[in-house]
DNA sequence: CTATACTTTCAGTAGATACTGAAACAGGAG
DNA sequence: CTCCTGTTTCAGTATCTACTGAAAGTATAG
């Protein structure tokens, strides 16, 4: 029994943990550049883990896998599932829930890059739109618009505007064409340089 | 004496509360963006400052502008310093350092961007290719190779390198040439398309 | 209906991050 | 040299974020 198990298996499990092992680096790695992304950490290892195994999981895999809690696993998955980047999935015959990652590296990336977009750009632009108008000289006069230090702010609200106005586009055209593979845009932009 | 404070200088003092006004609101959203992006939020606000202001500005404006410290603002300070985004300023005939932002804004975002991606996307990139070494064949064997789980995790690890070494690439053309203005690629993109 | 299998919620807490303020430091002026 | 003006550092603290674990909730099976 002792000695089944300690020689002949060796070919099997050693390139099983080896697996683990790739899996657990490409993981942690993930894990790290998430949270310096504002998204946190946990949440960006349990992503990686579903993208990487490419094999649907349910919440106690994950939980043993990565080392968390219940509610943590929970609530991250349910968080990805709003997100849209991981599914939920019913096995037949089977009670748990089990969660799969999208396959497609661009349409996981084009998910979150249109969603901060719309929650972090758009406001923004909003907002220098809102503080351009309180500077009009229609707001504050003529003779105070003319003034100097207006006139600076004025230049560099109009500035960072147009240069968001021209980065949305070309997201848009980036992302928004895609919904896999490479976009347009890419093709274009390796043929064009 | 009353008098004269009270009536007269609106004309004047109200639309510089408008500008502060304006100028506040700015700082305020760039901060709250920059800190959903992994910029601390304080520092985020500190830039917006001097880019809105378009003035420079010395240590004691900036504590008092933003109501922090003396030890967050130098150390804030020297850190935007290392980006490279603003820059010191010696006046003359003055003993305390001036601070001013880069003023265009195209060059502000490479500095940034080029150096989040040696940061943070080179490195995942560096992985994915430690963790395909680990399970080629000459590794783990041809048996092993051949198991089903590890085929999987080969494709995934292959999909997002792929993915990866095409948005790096797009990347270099879209701050790579642009010291100024638009960039070349934002130019043939907007054509193109 | 109750029992069972699984999921979600959330108050409390651990841990990380950012900030303060005072002390140490730097260097030019007198 | 000392005094003065301004800058940097950093230990201690406040604040915020993420996580746990247990209790409540939900749904299916029997």
């Amino acid at each position: 029994m002792v000695a089944t198990a300690t020689a002949p298996p060796a070919k099997e499990i050693i390139p099983q943990q080896q697996l683990r092992t790739s899996q657990d680096l490409f993981i942690r790695r993930w894990g790290e550049m998430g949270a310096t992304w504002g998204i946190n950490r946990t949440m960006a290892e349990i992503h990686a883990l579903l993208y990487i195994t490419a094999q649907p999981l349910c919440t106690d895999d994950v939980m043993e896998r990565l080392h968390i809690s219940r509610g943590n696993a929970s609530m991250s998955l349910r968080s990805l599932c709003d997100w849209g980047i991981i599914r939920r999935l019913h096995k037949r015959g089977e009670r748990r829930e089990f969660f799969e990652s999208l396959s497609d590296v661009w349409e996981i990336f084009s998910i979150i890059a249109t969603e901060r977009k719309r929650r972090e750009m758009d406001p923004v632009l909003e907002t220098i739109k809102q503080c351009q108008t309180m500077l009009d000289a229609s707001s504050i006069g003529k003779t105070a618009a003319a003034q100097e230090s207006v006139k600076l702010t004025r230049q560099r609200l109009g500035d960072m505007e147009e240069f968001m106005a021209v980065t949305n586009k070309v997201f848009q055209q980036f992302v928004g064409n895609a919904k896999s593979g490479l976009s347009r845009v890419v093709r274009v932009l390796l043929k064009a340089l």
